[in-house]
DNA sequence: TTCTTACGTAAGAATCAACTTACGTATTGT
DNA sequence: ACAATACGTAAGTTGATTCTTACGTAAGAA
């Protein structure tokens, strides 16, 4: 979850899934919002949602094609709905989950 | 919304956050449940929770009595909900649609 | 084959984040 | 006044983040 949530505290990666939310678009295209960085920033940020699994990439011929995984932002949701319905006692229980999705070795 | 953001990205933020969440606690306490780190690590934490304005701090003789302030993290939820529900980005799919039909190239 | 397009990645600089130790400042008890 | 308590803050280190330029690779066109 700690990966998620710094994966969206950074502006351009938010508007990058909305910008592929409800369809697919080329690297290219999603480089082209945002004139005022390289196309190799947004090409590493399009890492990080990669690798956070918040998009998810399709090649199709020379393009790549990336699609918002809402599935991953459900869970951020599901996350901040949890500060509300999440009683004390459950705390360890989320504590835990996080630390095991987080792929920690023991 | 990027400072939001950026103060969840932290585990031991939004443990602090669920530790206040419906009651007041000192520092002192709240720094007793992270035995990992120094106390100054967590006032530290407190201070990036309170100017991001997702703690409120009231003093009471020589303690600081820190508690959570849900309303902002009820911003962070509505940010989440509207990857969702925004009818802006709707309309700026929209537009980038009829764009592209219209034969711009990248 | 050679050029162009579409992309990722390496390397390095500048900045930021998370910690530690050391110190400073109120407040309260003696 | 003096010491103890409860806390924040300064300074410094280490490692991560975000960018740039430069380069490498795969796919398709000429």
């Amino acid at each position: 979850m700690e990966t998620l949530l710094k994966s969206l505290g950074d502006e351009k990666r938010c508007e990058i899934i909305r910008l592929v939310w409800s369809r697919e678009l080329p690297a290219a295209t999603i480089a082209a919002h945002f004139p005022d960085v390289t196309r190799s920033a947004i090409s590493q940020h399009l890492g990080v949602l990669r690798r956070a699994d918040l998009v998810h990439e399709r090649r199709e011929g020379p393009r790549r094609l990336y699609s918002a995984n809402q599935g991953e932002l459900a869970r951020v949701r599901a996350f901040v709905d949890s500060f509300w319905t999440s009683s004390l006692e459950k705390l360890k229980l989320v504590a835990e989950a996080a630390a095991n999705e987080s792929g920690e070795v023991q």
